[in-house]
DNA sequence: GGGATTTGACCACCA
DNA sequence: GTGGTGGTCAAATCC
C-alpha cells in the first residue's frame, strides 16, 4: 500500500530482547490496585477495538490513541485523548463512523456514559466525552 | 500460527 | 514553496 520506498532504519539492529521497560505510559484501563491514584476508567462500549496508532497532539498537549473497530463491515473508529501531566485524568473518547453490526449484548455502562455526555458536554471534570459527527 | 499491540516513519492537508 | 500537525500504515514483538 505504500508505494515508493521502504526505508528500514531498524533493519539489523535492536534485538537483545531484554529489558525494554523503564518508563512506559500506557493507557492502563482499569484500576490498578488499592492505591487511590490510578483511576483511569476506559469507556468500554462493548465493542472490540484494535489500536493502530498513538501520537501526542501538540495542539492540546495531550496524548491521542487511535482505535479501529475489528469488524470488516464496520468502519467505526475510536479516538481516545488523555493528558499525562500531574494527575488530571482527562479521558476524552471520540467515536467516528457507525457500526454495521448490532451491538452484541446490552451494556449498562454505556447508558451511564451517555447520560454523562448528555449532562455536560465539555466541563472540566474527569469524564469522557463522546461525539459522532458524520455518518 | 494467529492475533494483538507497539513504535517509527510517511503522507496529506493547511498556514 | 516550506513548515507543521494530524492521521494512517507497516514491520516487529509479545502472548
Ligand atoms: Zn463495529
Amino acid at each position: 500500500m505504500n508505494p515508493g520506498v521502504k526505508i528500514f532504519p531498524t533493519a539489523t539492529a535492536a534485538r537483545a530482547g531484554a529489558s525494554m521497560e523503564g518508563e512506559e505510559e500506557e493507557v492502563e484501563t482499569r484500576e490498578e490496585h488499592d492505591s487511590g491514584t490510578a483511576r483511569l476508567v476506559l469507556p468500554e462500549d462493548g465493542y472490540e477495538w484494535r489500536k493502530y496508532g498513538q501520537k501526542y497532539i501538540q495542539n492540546i498537549r495531550k496524548w491521542r490513541s487511535y482505535f479501529r473497530c475489528q469488524k470488516q463491515n464496520c468502519m467505526a473508529k475510536k479516538r481516545v485523548e488523555w493528558s499525562t501531566s500531574g494527575e488530571a485524568d482527562d479521558v476524552r473518547v471520540v467515536y467516528d463512523g457507525m457500526h454495521n453490526h448490532s451491538q452484541g449484548p446490552s451494556n449498562r455502562k454505556q447508558y451511564d456514559l451517555l447520560s454523562q455526555v448528555l449532562r455536560d458536554q465539555s466541563t472540566s471534570s474527569s469524564s469522557s466525552s463522546s461525539s459522532f459527527p458524520l455518518s
